[in-house]
DNA sequence: TATGAATGAGGCTTCATTCAT
DNA sequence: GATGAATGAAGCCTCATTCAT
């Protein structure tokens, strides 16, 4: 791993556990076996390094979700899918999960990078439009429903990270996912 | 007001315009309009004046609500009455709305203080344990019912805090409270 | 002497010995014997105290020119006056003479300041504007006259502060101000 | 040019447009087109290579003047060429007079170079010398001479770069000489 | 000779908190 | 209770310099 990638783990770590504003950056490059000097280096700052981090997440999600997708027709399956993967990745990718959930909205993410970030999930957000004018999600704005979606993902998230055995569990899997189709849908 | 009061409203002003670690204590004092010192004579720390604003809005809604779980019968009257009341305490006080959504998760808030103004909302939880044994609501565990709900009521209230003119709106309320009561009702 | 100005003298000090930017902000609270803080209560930056003791400085000096400026009729005799008092000032503030001659054109002073302070010397200034259209003084630009005047006083002092005891001989002092009359007087 | 040459050069650019702290290294690589440290490659410190500017620029001046220096007879006709000298190579050489200006007296050049330089200017120290013991100067020390006509020269130049099309105002020259001569001369 | 990633000491400044008035 | 000057620990970042390639 190239002392980059080092410095991007150790400040991931320690962002969700302390906060950005608790975290030095001096506690950062220790954790990263790194010298100060080196972080910025890499990182013209600290706002920087929590951009990239940020950055790199998002387009990991995206090229994960990509083939789903592309892949099917049914829109139900595709939600299905789509919700699958989510949560899955979010119990492989514990840390990366909860860095969305702390930072995605908070300021610390530039405007800039928020931007060049959502145009990745423009196809998802094409997807729930066209639902909505079948008729098969209700008749509400689609900024409303993405963040009703994105929100239940982030409440199922939550729990399962501290009830991971659930996952395995079959029926608790149908009633979420109902709760979550339902949440949109009108039958 | 009292110099108290003062020091709190301005804090809740800046600390969800800036953050907490981005607002110094000295802004406070003189948004408040009063000497560094004397915040520090009404709270211990700054950590202390964070929590005190957290328990105030807790508190204040707790009150709020009150009366209507107190007072209906029927069950989805109520979860009605709630919800309504919920987003209209959100448009009405929508800086107190932010804070919650900002720190509510927060490691800022002490776990004492987060314990204690749990309680005050055990009485709507009970009401949604009620509702899962009688199946009205889907067969899930009553905290991931919880986590869907106020997550539900986050993603609404924040759309509706850049589209207030919506809330006049009677077929919109239908569909969002529609979308937020078929979260978790079987029917 | 307040802290302020503990602090003012210790960076006088520091300054023109090890010079501006080799001058830890760390070094001048020590040598003042305050703490790191107290310094940034007083002066925003480091480049505001610089700013503030030139002009502390410049404005002694005006104060101190001021009466021989506006006592005297004889031109003669008001140069003279003042290149006594300015050279007797530099041996009796040899500090403030080198603060000055160091830092009197760097780009350390801003803008702002040099301007503010330069009005100070306007009287003088339109001595030798009048000076030159009497014909007293050679015909050059006043600006070409004012520069030469100040190098020579920056030459003679930078001299004397070496070689203190010369002040005491007349006729050293004689032909010192018959160079520093003679560079402009046309007689 | 070398590598070497562009380095000197990017240096003396940037060292008396924001100063020689305020100058990292790695922008004056960046100004030359080389990598950081190839910079080290020909200069041991950072120092080493202010005085090699200061060096070089010493020398030239002195190979400039020394031809005016050996060839005349008569007094005031060498200090006439001397100094029409010096001044056309201000004109000519902004930068390499700012730089002296600003660096010739800081403590930034180190003792030992000031010392191998300052030899080069013997010459010209002789013919003053010899200008004091005839009367046809004033009977002052040697240094303050030297100090007088070389404070001169800084103030003519540094209105002359401001004001280029004066050095081609005959009568102007005459003034500006006429003041030059008289500030040491007797007559 | 040339490169540029890596280093780590050190600088400026911020800020929660104290305390004498 | 109220004030605000004073404190000093700690944070972000810069930068001259080194060294493996």
């Amino acid at each position: 791993m190239s002392k980059r990638d080092q410095i991007m783990t150790a400040a991931l770590g320690l962002f969700i556990e302390n906060g950005f504003d608790k975290t030095p950056t001096s506690a950062i490059s220790k954790a990263a076996g790194v010298a100060t000097g080196t972080l910025f280096h890499h990182f013209k700052t600290k706002e920087e390094l929590i951009d990239t981090i940020y950055e790199e997440i998002k387009f990991s999600l995206r090229d994960m979700l990509a083939p789903a997708l592309a892949g099917q027709t049914e829109l139900k399956a595709i939600f299905h899918d789509v919700w699958i993967m989510m949560l899955e990745w979010t119990l492989e990718n514990p840390e990366k999960y909860r860095f969305l959930h702390q930072f995605g909205e908070s300021a610390l993410i530039s405007a800039n990078t928020r931007e060049r970030t959502q145009e990745a999930f423009s196809d998802f957000c094409n997807l729930v439009e066209n639902a909505i004018e079948a008729g098969t999600f209700r008749p509400l704005p689609v900024d409303v429903c993405m963040g009703l979606m994105s929100s239940h993902l982030y409440a199922s998230s939550n729990y399962l990270l501290e009830h991971k055995e659930l996952w395995q569990d079959a029926e608790f899997r149908k009633q979420l996912f109902g709760s979550y189709w339902h949440t949109l849908a009108t039958a």
